[in-house]
RNA sequence: GGGCGAUUAGCUCAGCUGGAUAGAGCGUUGGCCUCCGGAGCCAAAGGUCACAGGUUCGAAUCCUGUAUCGCUCGCCA
């Protein structure tokens, strides 16, 4: 809708006397199309004016009903109702949306810039758990975004792969693990032996201890410790990407915390001179409390460094290596505080790329039992919630589309998608409560009521003979219509919006917005039919369901969902 | 105790920097397949926007206080 407000605004701007940017800003889409498409309240003009806003409104609507695009406008009281032409909107869509379907929606405004995203970032050695899917996915459709809005993208899991866990592993594999099993299931292997560890050392502490000079071992360099470490690394990244794969996400790098592991003496060092570090209660701390911030830890006690230091590290190097102009760190609300910290220390080394990093929080995810939650090797795999979305809807698929000949992968295309769609359709600060009968919900606003409508558009265009010279936008006539096409035409709207908050939930609930106006299409029986006899009616007609196909395809795909052709 | 966030329909939540009669989905109830995909559509019922003050033309939205819940507050990440 930018295009017709941008000349609206153009227009009123010398009438009262506001910059046009200002003006509008100040503009509604209304939401109740029975008062019209667009609506200004005229308060904020009347002190410049020295009118009040009824009168205002009632001028400004002479002046905006003289525009070709509008087809009405009048005031309501204080407000400024403007309908717009049916003809004028289709149009827009016409050439912005059907002449260049791969692009809609895109836009140049992050040209040239770049913005690295730390998303989903598991440990290795364990599987990736159900809660790592909020990170993941917000991740990918973030990066997705940025891409549509012409950034240059760096996605970069940042692994869970150094601490003293991995001096347990060490351990742990040396007293119960074996080579074989190792092999076969990695994650599966590694997991049984940690949880075992833990369980030994409820009775032998001695065990904690001999983690720990393992882990000091790694760190020193030690070969045969180095050589386990590498292998469950790469065993772990192996299955991650699997599963990543299934998901349609990719990484540019696997950088986890141990790629600083050479460097953390040097940081320390850095630090301590330009912030300011010194010891206290045996630990290295850069002291914050002027900032009414807890203390930021770079050394433990014992020497040891710390996520802090680490990721101190990690910013440089992604700054050196990248040259970012903005840098996302896809974490979970619980660190905010830290990251306050983190960014504060990197402020007061005078990195000015400081102040373009941003924690992008999202709530928790919360087990309806909360039992569930603490206990080890009681958490929810992501996994399997994907393979039981994919089963239920391969059962679905069976009962509603049995001669559906790819069948097993619609089946994941669709029930991987509910699982992200679910995801991302709540606003992302929210905590989300996990129960699978919501989760595994394919009705209502889900990415399966999406893609179905998307699925329906696409029989619909094999079915009907569609002559896109015949197309016209005379031809469009019912308020139904035209909400639909306003529901395209703001779609780069929502792009953009999405991208500069960081908020995918606006696009999926936009795309739900729309398959429920496009929907409602049917409910018209004989007396609205795309699939019309008349040529030019029934060529108009779909060319706003390729519209529509085309908004819900490209929209799914920033929100990393597949569109499949047929369900 | 300090900091941050939340509280809107039976349930899960939208409601953007204050704007007109507070909206969806699920669930409930009742309709709609001789016809474009019923994983759909239409309709009904359902609200003291936690509570109390304040700010103004106007408050679910901003401010203050109270209550309840969640997260967090030095050697985990």
């Amino acid at each position: 809708m930018k295009w017709i407000l941008e000349s609206l605004a153009e227009t009123l701007s010398p009438l009262v006397s506001m910059p046009a940017e200002a003006v509008q800003k100040l503009f509604r889409v209304e939401a109740n199309a029975e008062r019209g498409d667009l609506a200004l309240p005229c308060f904020p003009f009347a002190k410049a004016l020295k009118q009040k806003p009824d009168a205002i409104a009632q001028t400004l609507a002479e002046s905006i009903a003289a525009l070709d695009a509008v087809e009405q406008a009048e005031a309501a009281g204080p407000f400024l109702n403007i309908r717009l032409k049916l003809s004028a909107i289709a149009e827009h869509v016409f050439t912005s949306c059907l002449d260049a379907p791969d692009s809609f929606g895109q836009n140049q405004t992050g040209e040239g810039k770049t913005v690295v995203l730390d998303f989903s970032s598991p440990n290795i050695a364990k599987p990736i758990a159900f809660h790592h899917i909020r990170s993941t996915v917000i991740g990918n459709a973030l990066a997705n975004l940025h891409e549509a809005c012409g950034w240059k993208t760096v996605r970069i899991n940042y692994l869970g792969d150094w601490g003293t866990t991995q001096g347990k592993l060490i351990s742990a594999f040396r007293r119960f693990g074996s080579a074989d099993a190792l092999q076969a299931d990695p994650i599966k292997h590694l997991l049984e032996i940690y949880v075992r560890f833990h369980q030994e050392a409820e009775t032998q502490p001695e065990l904690l201890d001999e983690a720990k000079a393992l882990f000091k071992n790694l760190e020193d360099g030690d070969a045969s410790c180095e050589t386990l470490w590498t292998q469950f690394r790469e065993l772990s990244i192996r299955e991650f990407r699997r599963i990543y794969d299934r998901m349609g996400i990719r990484f540019d790098h696997y950088d986890g915390e141990s790629l600083y592991r050479h460097q953390l003496d040097e940081t320390v060092e850095e630090v301590t001179q330009k912030a300011g570090a010194k010891i206290d209660q045996g630990a290295l701390i850069v002291d914050l409390s002027d900032k009414k911030l807890p203390p930021c830890l770079l050394r433990k006690d014992d020497g040891a460094t710390l996520y802090a230091t680490r990721d101190i590290a990690a910013t440089k190097d992604r700054h050196e290596r990248f040259s970012f102009d903005r840098s996302l760190y896809v974490v979970a609300s619980q660190q905010t505080v830290y990251f306050q910290q983190l960014f504060e220390v990197l402020k007061r080394m005078d990195f000015d790329y400081a102040t373009r990093c941003e924690h992008i929080p999202f709530g928790m995810l919360q087990l309806a039992d909360k039992t569930m939650s603490t206990r080890k090797g009681q958490v929810i795999f992501l996994e399997d919630v994907l393979d039981k979305a994919v089963a239920l809807s391969r059962e679905a698929i069976a009962e509603k589309n049995p001669n559906l000949n790819n069948a097993d992968q619609v089946a994941e295309q669709v029930g991987i998608g509910a699982i992200i769609f679910g995801d991302l359709v709540a606003h992302r600060k929210n905590d989300v409560t996990f129960e699978w009968s919501r989760i595994l919900d394919f009705k209502g606003k889900t990415g399966v009521y999406v893609q179905y409508t998307h699925a329906r558009c696409r029989s619909m265009l094999r079915k009907g003979e569609m002559d896109a010279d015949l197309k016209d936008s005379a031809q469009f006539t019912r308020p139904e219509e035209k909400e639909v096409l306003k529901g395209i035409a703001q779609f780069p709207d929502m792009v953009q919006k999405a991208t500069d908050s960081c908020d995918p939930s606006l696009i999926a609930n936009h795309l739900v917005n729309l398959c429920q106006s496009f929907n409602s299409l049917f409910s018209m029986g004989t007396e609205y039919r795309f699939l019309d006899d008349n040529p030019a009616l029934r060529s108009t007609r779909l060319s706003l369901v390729l519209a529509v196909a085309t908004t819900l395809k490209n929209g799914l795909q920033l929100l990393g969902l597949a569109t499949p052709e047929e369900m």
